[in-house]
DNA sequence: GTAGTCCGATTGTCCGGACAAACGCATTGA
DNA sequence: TCAATGCGTTTGTCCGGACAATCGGACTAC
């Protein structure tokens, strides 16, 4: 069956953007099957009307993505395997919640305080010069999950105690108009002190799950650093990683 | 002063790739400093003797790779930021060489046997066909670092216990000609059990850090599943996110 | 029967051009 | 003084075409 790809010329969204989230629809929905060839980019560029340049730009963001594979002689097929989605920056807040997990969020300290070497040198600002600090503890099914501590760069952004509790920090930096861009990530694990314990409902020297962020903006500057810890027996980091070529 | 910027028409290396790789150099280097732009693409094309779409493929592909920067009417800047890599599909083996760790390998189980549930479910295998099974004991100046367990469809590669204990299994992989393409991933902790804590030099109880991965080739065939464990005083995951757009 | 060769199909690379959209800045107007 | 407008600059999108590189299968020669 011949797949029912349409552009719009009088939309404003980009024609390559238009046929590339049509193509995507067809994968997810099992109209593409895997393993399945895609019919060469002469014939569907004449098939929509469009240049093969258009169709190709649409193709790699999908190739781009991990959902098809290119070969030379033989044509586009669609990646026949479990692929889900590329790590992306999330947030914790935004994971719980596609996860339907309805997360709360518990703000134990929301202040400016001078920014410890660690911090200024995690966010790039003098040693002593004010920041954020916000701790919070994050709820899932009323039970504690992680113990999240962040530094912002004063000036960046208004913190309010209740909007933190009522949404995620990431999404009140995007609300802000800060584009994030990119964070340089550390993963690892050690024993509860007694002081973190107790917050999440452990035993002192249970095993613990941490993480470390700084998050950057298009600009290049720092503007969030997280010292994070999560309860292992309720979270884990999952994500999909792609070869790059 | 204008960056010396060549390409090499005779050359069977795309000349886009060869300009990419020159101001990636250059950025690298430092003679494209942070937040500098990059003159605009027209005269840059002209400049080389290229087209304009040759340049901007260029560009893209270190935009793709965080280093620059677009903006319309603007122009293109360089990232002013400690960018380094993003996440790659690393092997243990190679990150720690390239730490310049000198890992070496002990070989604990190299055999063939049925797939378990778990195994046949991550390499989409039968329950009770064939598959490898590898356990190996890594180590970094003598000090044991992490326990790997993998798993591999039969018939997919000889292995052989002095090459695992050589090199590191991704080499083995692509030095057989597979491709690796994407991988499914999951990062958590706990704690170690008696045998664990023996053969890490850790005690019972000892916060582990874990990973488990499934990795598929470019024809979405699952190709390889491990189960890590890692001593958190010796590891971590450390990596560099890029927000899709 | 087997290995090597040719050939059609398909993607990879590259060109030159055209117009649209967004940004920053200077100018203009209230 | 301050906001709105206009304009030049730069990237974003799109077109149509050309040739090269590679793959797979069919064919041929031994």
């Amino acid at each position: 069956m011949q797949l029912d790809l349409r552009v719009d010329r009088s939309s404003p969204v980009p024609l390559y953007f238009q046929l590339s989230q049509q193509l995507e629809a067809a994968i997810e929905h099992g109209s593409l099957t895997p393993g399945s060839l895609l019919g060469n980019e002469i014939e569907l560029a004449a098939r929509l009307g469009l240049s093969r340049p258009t169709v190709r730009q649409a193709i790699q963001s999908l190739v781009d993505k991990g959902l098809l594979v290119r070969r030379r002689g033989v044509g586009t097929q669609v990646v026949h395997s479990q692929v889900k989605r590329p790590l992306e920056l999330s947030s914790l807040f935004d994971d719980l919640e596609a996860a339907g997990q309805r997360p709360a969020t518990t703000v134990l300290v929301n202040t400016v305080e001078p920014a410890s070497a660690e911090v200024a040198a995690a966010l790039a600002v003098a040693e002593g010069s004010e920041v954020h600090r916000v701790e919070r503890l994050r709820l899932a099914h009323g039970e504690p999950m992680a113990y999240l501590c962040n530094h912002l760069p004063a000036g960046l952004l208004d913190l309010d105690t209740g909007q933190l509790e009522a949404t995620g920090l990431y999404r009140l930096m995007r609300a802000a108009g800060i584009t994030l861009h990119s964070a340089r990530q550390s993963i690892g694990a050690r024993a509860a002190t007694a002081a973190e314990a107790e917050r999440l409902a452990e035993t002192e020297g249970a095993p613990l799950l941490t993480m470390q962020r700084t998050t950057f903006d298009d600009t290049g500057r720092a503007v969030e650093f997280g010292d994070h810890i999560y309860r292992p027996s309720r979270y884990s980091f999952e994500f999909q990683l792609l070869v790059r070529s």
